[in-house]
DNA sequence: CGGAAGCTAGCACGGGTGTGCTAGAAAGAA
DNA sequence: TTCTTTCTAGCACACCCGTGCTAGCTTCCG
């Protein structure tokens, strides 16, 4: 739902009403209310929206041999190296701060979670000796940090400047 | 304001209400108002204080002849390790989501960011003769993407492990 | 003692909110 | 055509909100 994306946006999700998105999607509450019955139904679905787009953008990309750039290549997609990519990223860190006092939202974004720390796990298994684990919560939360800065003030990390760090970080990852 | 953490952390910002900080401090609402003449006085009031407690923890750690072990010592100070952290990092999450679309609290924020960057900055400085600016910005990332991870997972992210994804860190930064 | 200053309590206003509900329009099947 | 389903619009209720305001209480100084 676009229309819910653009108030969280531009108003923060606090202000995200019923009426305000009905006013942002040019429909009446009424009718809002025919697809959505309650309040946080309409939020969940905009969320699980968001999070879908960003599988289907994932599991369409070209697979690689290299697993070193199959990894950057993927990475990648979960910065906000487009106006596309940081309007979700808004989004995310909206519910995210949600979710810590809403359990329903909260079980999705740890579905999600544990999905992106599992994709994260694959892509480093043919990369490093290290310790598997850690290396895996250190790769998501570089991920993740690199992302909300990047949200929050994509001037400072223009998307050339996303990839270096991200290479870096994949060049000095502990090998043999 | 401990009163307002408590409600923020139990209910979220959204419902950090004028009259939800009262009753949680056992204050009418008239006498709060008294001393925060309006409620983003009573916000901003918080977050500064959240801000200048964790200032004051890092000014008052012991010195240390050995940069690197410098160096974790203060970052560990950055990272949700007790209860008192937890809650700290709870509340800046809070915060952060709101400033994206609050202006004021926006440039709360981008202030003490840029201070925490500049932290980071002369930690690094003897520790790697990498890109400084790169590096900086990685270490910056991964300490805040952790410290979010740990903050929603507390679970996952027992202290010691912390800690251990930390020294890694630090252990693989570019040398000569 | 008197008076001022600091503090507390609470009311009232205008406004925004989620949701239950009904009444009617549009569209398609019989 | 008529009936049924789907959709739209909007009203109404009860609730919570921030803030302006006044009236009374305490505390302390002269």
């Amino acid at each position: 739902m676009a229309a819910v994306c653009r108030v969280i946006l531009r108003d923060g999700l606090d202000r995200a009403s019923v009426r305000q998105v009905a006013a942002e999607a040019e429909l009446s509450m009424g009718s809002l209310r025919h697809y959505f019955a309650t309040q946080a139904d309409l939020m969940a679905f905009t969320l699980r929206a968001v999070i879908a787009g960003v599988d289907k953008r994932i599991s369409a990309l070209p697979d690689s041999p290299d697993p070193l750039s199959r990894a950057v290549l993927v990475l990648a997609e979960l910065l906000p190296l487009d106006e596309e990519r940081l309007t979700e990223h808004r989004i995310w860190l909206a519910f995210t701060a949600r979710a810590m006092v809403d359990p329903d939202l909260a079980a999705l974004c740890d579905e999600s979670r544990t999905a992106l720390r599992n994709g994260c796990r694959s892509l480093l298994e043919p990369l490093t000796t290290g310790n598997l684990d850690r290396e895996t919560d250190r790769l998501h939360a570089l991920v993740d940090g690199l992302a909300i800065h990047a949200a929050l003030h994509p001037e400072s990390y223009p998307p050339h400047y996303l990839h270096e760090i991200l290479h870096t970080h994949m060049s000095t990852l502990p090998k043999v």
